[in-house]
DNA sequence: CCTGATTGATCACTTCGACATATCAATCAT
DNA sequence: ATGATTGATATGTCGAAGTGATCAATCAGG
């Protein structure tokens, strides 16, 4: 038995009427009525009672009409599941952003999915540090990162998609709190809050710029993260210079600062290059269609038919 | 896309080896692969990741294999059911009794259906004179009835299931409740209770059993059915003479004696002759093999009774 | 690094069956 | 009666499903 045969019997039960029916399928008459045969003759036992002049369903025909209907149904929308599947317009992807990102970065790229694609569903790893992400993105844990630059390799694929300064962040007491035109060389004698981990980005960044300012900063603490450096600031144990996206999480007791000459750190998204996952490549599309990539280089689309043919 | 697909793109989901799937199909290998590319061709995309060592599911193809199970199993119960209906395993049959067969009758044949059938769902309907039992069965409204003959034309198929004589009702403070061996002529003089209808076989009955004891029945009530009957019989209105199988159903107040020399009545089995409804012919035969045709295959053993009846 | 084994893809060929055209047989309306 | 309608039947054709042989790649093991 074929879906053709089912395709076949549900347009004689509908019709009652197999020359009717086999225009509508396009097909010669006699091409019908042998297929139905074959059917009956597999199933064992009539689905229509034929007369010359009337053609109508046995018991058992009208069982299978029922079930027909329902599996022909079936098909068709497992066949628009596919479809959507391979579109990207539905699916999962997995996303990881860097500590701050997730304060500016992940609300507007999950806004932008939500209404271009609202069958994809984001799995968000939030706080993430860069080089967990570049790991989880390797080991295929993860499909996109938002991080910060640089990485290592070309198995990745990484497109800045904002630059970010530092900014100070102090206590609303402080003195610089009120100072307008802050500049590096103010920060000489400041005791600092500095991310710990030798691989933090932003702290390269911090220490970079203040070698340029020609001082190294007296260290008061080191923290894990943005979620525990602004308290500490807040409670006045030291100054920290912080991406700009913290501007998003105002805390009380905090105020941030710009820092006229201040280093600036990328915020990039890095996702495999060889993933041919649809609704990551459609995740990229409609990220970069939203204008999230200013600096992204033209990407084909949704991969072409005869390359899959192929 | 046809249901081959479907079957080929499953045994490779499972096996997720082209050569051993191909073996289970009982196919070549190279048919295989290509079936497989035709339905990603069609669905547009890739439903397998091949490299030479290994075969994977991409997502639209996990997506699809869960589908195709579903899809499959529906066909197979498909055929399952329609294959049940055939065989008469599954169905509805719309059975009529006459007022008194479903005293008797009734519980044995819905106790043999059941248990021979359990598919098969009975429609009962009770206390249908032979008449209009024979016409829903002609226009058919009704699939069998418990009926008395003799019925006319040769589109209906008429077995006899039981023979019962008729037997007096009597109030209990009648002198012939107390009496044994009762004959027809001992009810000369008492009053009768008669079905209402010019087409009652067992008024027919009743009247002919009364003129060769050589009398003519006072009448004095007519009623439309037993249920009615016997309640004027308990309020000593009048005797009746009513089939044997109203034993089976006593009511306060009456007693049931036999008669010597009354008439039997026939109690039959209708049906269309050409009646091709398999839930019929499959309950047809089952109370056939449970014995409750006994006396019918002796037509024509008892070739007297019809002469008599012509 | 070879080398043989394994595995899926490709190619050329065959065969079977799905379908078309022509026709027939039965039924119905007039 | 007669023409129209409708499904079944007869016969031929073409496409595609399948086969066998072969190729290309990957992997294990020395």
């Amino acid at each position: 038995m074929e879906l053709r045969h089912l395709r076949y019997f549900a347009a004689v039960a509908e019709t009652k009427h197999f020359g009717r029916a086999a225009e509508r399928l396009h097909i010669a008459q006699p091409a019908l009525s042998q297929a139905v045969r074959q059917l009956e003759a597999e199933l064992g036992t009539r689905l229509f009672v034929r007369t010359t002049r009337h053609v109508e369903l046995t018991a058992a025909g009208e069982f299978l009409r029922d079930e027909t209907a329902r599996v022909l149904a079936a098909v068709e929308a497992s066949v628009r599941g596919v479809r959507r599947i391979a579109e990207g317009r539905q699916g999962l992807v997995r996303i990881a952003f860097t500590g701050t990102a997730a304060y500016t970065q992940l609300p507007q790229i999950a806004r932008i999915v939500k209404r271009e694609l609202p069958g994809v569903a984001l799995e968000i790893h939030a706080d993430l540090l860069t080089h967990a992400q570049v790991s989880g993105l390797t080991d295929g844990s993860l499909d996109l990162g938002v991080l910060r630059p640089p990485t290592t390799g070309d198995a990745l694929t990484v497109r800045t998609i904002a630059q970010e300064p530092l900014v100070l962040a102090v206590p609303v007491d402080h003195p610089l709190a009120q100072q307008t035109d802050i500049a590096m060389a103010d920060l000489r004698a400041e005791e600092f809050i500095l991310f710990s981990g030798a691989e933090s980005v932003v702290n390269d960044a911090v220490l970079t710029s203040c070698r340029e300012a020609g001082f190294t900063p007296t260290v008061a603490h080191r923290v894990a993260g943005t979620a525990v450096m602004l308290p500490l600031v807040a409670a006045a144990l030291g100054v920290a210079l912080v991406p700009g996206s913290v501007r998003a999480a105002q805390l009380d007791g905090v105020v941030l600062r710009d820092v006229s000459d201040a280093a600036s750190l990328d915020l990039a998204l890095a996702w495999r290059t060889d993933d041919t996952d649809p609704s990551v490549l459609a995740v990229l599309d409609v990220l970069e269609a939203a204008g999230q990539f200013t600096s992204l280089p033209e990407r084909d689309s949704t991969p072409e038919l005869d390359e899959v043919s192929r």
